[in-house]
DNA sequence: GGACGAAATGTTATAGTATTGCGTATCCCT
DNA sequence: AGGGATACGCAATACTATAACATTTCGTCC
């Protein structure tokens, strides 16, 4: 664990939300005052996602901060539209029965991937206004 | 119901296997001998999707043609890293744990991505055959 | 300490994926 | 024919990711 993925990892749990690449690059650079190029970035999050400590949310080209780094988590993300939050929840009976269904197929899994977008609880309540997660200063809109 | 879309469709089914937009520009405007943009053919995927004839594949930035247009499906697909092949099953009993879930967050679903990645049977068979027939049923890797 | 190799990072360029904006054509309806 | 809605053509650009190669960093062995 190097300086440059700690802080990758740091600026992803400060966001508080699933963010791109290229705002983490934009956040590094910013931060650090010096010019950090994509594969950079890119090559830390590889290795984080490797460490169990990062999922990438493939249906936003997003990434987060796994929950549970210390287990083999089902990586289950519930996605808003809305307020573009992300939560991750573990539901082992749903990695059961893909491992069944692909048991059927002689199919040997070796990812996952589970994500539903719709939207949360706070955003589906009319009155809740919309919360822009501006926690990387730069943030687009 | 355009002869573009029709022509998309077709290619999809044509593939066998989860086909990028850009290859899709590409056979169209070979095989209809005039040049195609992405955005003509993005949108006609987009409508394909939305009829729910065709599914993206998040994990590829790809796109297959569905099995059971007719039903409110699963979009449940196991890929294989090897051949590039896709296969869409149905499982209800995913979907139910998933509107469970979601029940339990208070969260309103509006759309699911389950991907599977890992070796179909053959390529599994290929490049490390099994004996008598055994399968590693839920092996999470 | 100095040489060496492995791993990480820097740098430049480019590949791959998708959308915006605007103009034109087409079809349907009256 | 006029008018609106929908689809398509086209150019430019935005967004996401990787390739290829140079350089630095750091631990280890002598």
């Amino acid at each position: 664990m190097t300086a440059l993925r700690r802080r990758i990892l740091e600026l992803l749990w400060a966001s508080g939300r699933p963010t791109g690449a290229y705002e983490l690059i934009e956040a590094v650079t910013r931060r650090d005052s010096r010019p950090v190029g994509p594969p950079t970035v890119y090559r830390a999050l590889e290795f984080l996602m490797l460490q169990g400590l990062v999922s990438r949310i493939e249906s936003l080209n997003a990434y987060v901060p796994c929950v549970h780094p210390e287990r083999d988590h089902e990586c289950l993300f519930f996605i808003c539209s809305r307020c573009r939050a992300s939560v991750e929840i573990e539901d082992p009976r749903i990695g059961g029965l893909l491992a069944e269904d692909a048991a059927v197929l002689g199919f040997v899994a070796t990812r996952r991937t589970v994500e539903v977008e719709g939207m949360c609880a706070q955003c589906a309540e009319v009155s809740c206004p919309r919360r822009d997660g501006e926690v990387l200063a730069g943030s687009k809109e």
